[in-house]
DNA sequence: CCTATTCCGATTGAAATACTAGGAGTACGT
DNA sequence: ACGTACTCCTAGTATTTCAATCGGAATAGG
């Protein structure tokens, strides 16, 4: 039940491009690497995908690298994080009945039906602009109950979200 | 983001001893695997975790097995799945900020905590009773916005769910 | 032509997951 | 007392998924 990795450096990688919409210019990848403490040669594969969405365009040849395709406060993070680690789906049976006998009258594929939409009701109600700015994040966090709230004590030195 | 076996089985085996609730009976691992279709074995390393969270009690010996140790109604499915996998968790930095630097400035951090509470929300508010029956699912599933609907065709020949 | 980049696929390495197996301890029936 | 059918505990293996590396072709700017 992790969320991988591929799913965060795209997030990661969404955001810094986003910063840099202002300029017409793109932003190589070895820039984003750099500045993300992450391997360029996995990043490389990763951005495919975004490509592939239509997320962002890349500028092959030197100088080149990558932007935006659309504004960021038209892009969806379900469709950063679909990009990155394919349609959401906890258990196959929720998409794909066909995979399991029981799937038409199964009590636990409703369960499994449900989590899914919530986790792709919240991702497909925030935008890349949100995450960016993280107002209408911290806004959302301080509407929940007293035993969700979250803890900020932060002691660590490595660098993981 | 897939729901390990050990979680969906865990559902399984509670399902299982809750149909048999009425009886003052213990229902024995290998009746749970038979009628599961799983390795008994397999179920038995799970089952400690359910003992353990005191969701259900063992009685040792022939003609020994589990029972619910509590009523359907008042075990939620939160405790089964994390007995099951441990604290609900899709991202590290979300429960333990310490072991990333900028845990407490980060807005992906603020996005997967509130993934997570999505989902922790949905398995807190429904309890082994609801699965049993299904009824509240079903309900739960009717209110859904039109693009969630479930497709319940099933034409596969196995059993995975 | 040199260099910095995207682009594409294959391969390796590491870790998590799924499952198997051995065997000790316990209780029931005969 | 003995066989049987269980729980209970631990170790080991097999499989799959995930993370990351690597080689190299194609593209474009200077």
């Amino acid at each position: 039940m992790k969320l991988s990795t591929r799913a965060r450096y795209a997030l990661r990688m969404m955001m810094a491009f986003a910063r840099h919409a202002d300029d017409e210019d793109v932003v190589s990848l070895t820039e984003v690497a750099k500045e993300a403490n992450v391997s360029r040669r996995y990043l490389e594969q990763l951005v495919i995908g975004l490509k592939n969405s239509s997320l962002i365009r890349g500028k092959s040849g030197k100088g080149g690298g990558y932007a935006l395709a659309q504004p960021a406060d038209q892009i969806k993070i379900r469709q950063i994080i679909e990009s990155a680690i394919g349609p959401i789906n906890i258990v196959e049976c929720v998409r794909q009945p066909d995979v399991c006998l029981k799937a038409d009258d199964c009590e636990c594929r409703l369960l499994y039906f449900l989590i899914n939409n919530r986790i792709i009701s919240v991702l497909d109600n925030l935008v890349l602009a949100d995450l960016v700015s993280g107002d209408h994040l911290k806004e959302m966090v301080a509407t929940l109950d007293e035993g969700f709230a979250i803890n900020t004590v932060s002691t660590g030195n490595k660098l993981e979200c």
